[in-house]
DNA sequence: TTGTTATTTTATAATTATTATAATATTGTA
DNA sequence: TACAATATTATAATAATTATAAAATAACAA
């Protein structure tokens, strides 16, 4: 596995050692924008990474939440985390009925934000800001029961 | 136990069954505005109601919230779910060392909701709009330690 | 009020996402 | 290369939540 400096440099930045698991983990995170759970990661890396067990996956998401390099979004319908790369406060859109979860622009959410940092005494890490309902496809299919 | 018109009618209008445990479990989450656990307002009512057990909160709660009349929150830094009365949009705030979770006024989440409701093509239930960090009693804390 | 039926509560067991443990393997570094 | 610290893996344990089914209760009609 050729290491991709742009994960290596952010990981040894947060004082976390490299390995091929964390880069795969981190980079899929990265990539994909589907907001995945643990076991989603588990599956699609194992695809391409055949040892690897399930217990690396939440120890790297934890180190990687505990850093601040990703975001947890919490459960979405179902009853298992969500994650996501995506650290700047952003508006996530979940459907409660296929349990997908994607972006929104918002253009008031960096106004939010700045007012909460400003005015609540906070020390603030993150934001977890989260709509739910039924996306389009889903409001279709129960239409058309 | 008398009945509390107003969740009595509240209840019904949902067509959910007035029951005395129903009554206790939606009316502490009214009054108490600390965005309890289940297991948190299963001790609470225990108090004044010796026989209620943990499913019978997990049951309404589920059931409320299924019914559009409470908010989930998610975790808080802990691993159990915070539920929240208060179905309007609104910022809350988390600590991630003492898990409290407060509310905090915002004049821009009603527009962001706004927003989110006419664009975004979903059909929107709620939200779940979470700041976290430490709270200023925790940064007191971690400081003289 | 009383009887009837559907629903709810409760105790208990089961499930499952997540975490703990400890032996083995790997990383960073000299 | 060799060493020490750390990471990975397989496995077992934990704990939040859900399923089940018998006993209790709410709604409602006679
Ligand atoms: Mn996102
Ligand atoms: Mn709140
Ligand atoms: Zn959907
Ligand atoms: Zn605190």
């Amino acid at each position: 596995m050729k290491p991709n400096h742009d994960f290596t440099s952010k990981l040894k930045q947060a004082g976390i050692r490299v390995t091929p698991q964390r880069m795969a983990i981190y980079s899929l995170l990265m990539d994909y924008k589907n907001h995945p759970t643990a076991f989603m990661i588990y599956e699609q890396i194992r695809e391409n990474f055949p040892s690897i067990s399930l217990m690396t996956v939440y120890n790297t998401l934890n180190m990687l939440a505990d850093r601040g390099l990703i975001n947890v979004l919490g459960h979405a319908g179902d009853d298992s985390v969500h994650y996501d790369a995506d650290i700047e406060p952003h508006v996530n859109l979940a459907c409660i009925s296929c349990h997908n979860i994607v972006d929104i622009n918002s253009k008031y959410v960096n106004q939010m934000t700045n007012e909460i940092n400003s005015t609540s005494g906070y020390q603030l890490f993150g934001a977890r800001v989260l709509f739910y309902g039924n996306c389009p496809a889903c409001q279709n299919q129960s239409r058309s029961h």
